[in-house]
DNA sequence: TATTGTTATACTCTATAACTATA
DNA sequence: TATAGTTATAGAGTATAACAATA
């Protein structure tokens, strides 16, 4: 669903500005994997091979079951754009990366999504610092990552 | 795909800081969804009828085909968390609505769903205030809605 | 004929269970 | 035996195309 949902009780203004702030992102990251032909979860696995990866990781990473990688991967593989070898260290290891094909939809896919970098750009310096230290606030994460 | 995609470029504390909000409401979504044994696009679509609504309707504000909403709404049905009739105006129509059950289950899911509230309630009223206001800078939206 | 909605179909995402290969 | 990964399978979300009913 492409729109998450907006609550039916009363909602304050902030919880609204928030709502949409999500549903903007989603939107441009789908509008975006599509303008390379990708869906959302290609994209996003894609997009995490600038250095190669073992499949347990990428889907420990992404907090999802193993087999599901295999076949998103499977797609991606028969799309070329990555391969798959064993691990010299572990032959039950089998590590991902992407393709110089791959590569080149990963940056185009890169330039595409410029969500945040649209957004923080309407903002000054001084004000993007302090929307971090909010919404580091808001989250409960420490100031230093 | 759980986790949306962090781009592999060098990325600003800002950017960095979007992503993890983003993330952060999404898997409160599912877990509140799946806490009433709802999956998320269910869980939206039954949010969306406090007030009775067309099926076309429903697909217009969530940006997706006529098509999806009959499937969803159709297990909606067979839960019986949800009912359709014919609109009286115009026979094509048909209005969904909840069921007494699908009033109780929207009403726990949004108990369940706390994340903007919680992550709101960690702010002040002032910082909320000027989180409004750097936000709607951000996204490019009016002052008053 | 145009509009609303459903159904048939196909593809992807996702998880669980069963399986293979390696350690 | 335990771990990494794949494959088989099934349910759900999604869109397109074909269809039925109504306007």
């Amino acid at each position: 669903m492409p729109v998450p949902h907006r609550p039916s009780t009363e909602t304050s203004e902030a919880e609204s500005v928030l709502l949409d702030l999500v549903n903007a992102y989603e939107q441009a990251f789908d509008i975006a994997a599509a303008s390379v032909e990708l869906s959302a979860a290609q994209a996003c696995v894609l997009g995490r091979l600038s250095e190669h990866r073992a499949m347990g990781g990428l889907a420990t990473e992404l907090g999802c079951d193993a087999s599901n990688i295999s076949q998103i991967v499977g797609r991606l593989d028969g799309m070329g754009l990555t391969y798959r070898e064993a691990s010299p260290q572990d032959g039950r290891v089998r590590v991902v990366a992407r393709t110089a094909e791959g590569d080149a939809v990963a940056e185009r896919f890169e330039r595409s999504f410029g969500f945040a970098r649209d957004a923080l750009g309407r903002l000054t310096a001084e004000e993007r610092g302090t929307l971090t230290a909010l919404l580091r606030k808001a989250l409960d994460e420490p100031a230093n990552r």
